[in-house]
DNA sequence: TTTATATATGAACAATTGTTCATGTGTTAA
DNA sequence: TTAACACATGAACAATTGTTCATATATAAA
């Protein structure tokens, strides 16, 4: 018997084939760990809020601050995040920073979370 | 001047027409809380890899376990969770338990970040 | 240069989260 | 009924996270 033949549910053959098939499919570790770094960033409702801004216009920091009622500390705080894993950009024009969406995958993500709880 | 016209990077018009097109387009509290909650349930490398096993087979909870190399109490609590969340569902046959996606829009989004994290 | 405005950031705090351990529930076989 | 197995769950702990406060940086105007 091989070592990855431990007893489990009493169905060794069936463990076999889905250890090797989940060994080919599934990503790398680093890959995993981004993903859900990434994922992480919409599992707030302050950086959601800012990107349904961001869906309607390229906005300044200040203009976030005051649509949403939060301090500009904490919205400069999530824009770092959100700018880190490249989900908007932003642009200096004076003394103001405007920052928008720097990916359409921003919109699908959200767009098919939307779906999945309007269900049912 | 009513009272948002709160002064802010001297474009009081701009921000006026922002707030008006914000709340017309931004969901509502609770809707985005689910949102966030929603991401949150992704935003885990055990439960990432839990999704990516399942999108291969349906599993009982020790095959998980085994497979994840980790322990059967810590996949129970994530499975809990995705349950919860209504991303699996579960069917048991004797003393096994067994899991699988509940829904299409799992592969849609895990598909997206990682169309995400692959670029540039 | 000084002052004011817009934004960024480090430290600190409360709140949330994932795992482990211990134990409980449910099912099957003896 | 008892024992064994598969899974679920509450409590506790360490680790992570989001906000606030204070302050730093950057730009523009005086």
């Amino acid at each position: 018997m091989e070592k990855n033949n431990i007893e489990c549910c009493e169905k060794i053959e069936v463990h076999e084939e889905l250890l090797k098939i989940v060994q080919e499919k599934m990503p790398d570790e680093v890959k995993l760990y981004d993903l859900a770094e990434l994922f992480k960033i919409f599992g707030d409702s302050t950086r959601i809020r800012i990107l349904f801004v961001l869906f309607e216009a390229e906005v300044c920091v200040c203009d976030l601050a005051q649509t949403l009622n939060m301090k500009q500390s904490a919205i400069s705080h999530q824009l770092r995040i959100l700018k880190q894993n490249k989900l908007v950009k932003s642009r200096r024009e004076g003394k103001s920073v405007f920052y928008s969406l720097a990916d359409q995958h921003v919109r699908t993500i959200i767009g098919q979370g939307m779906e999945h709880i309007e269900e049912d």
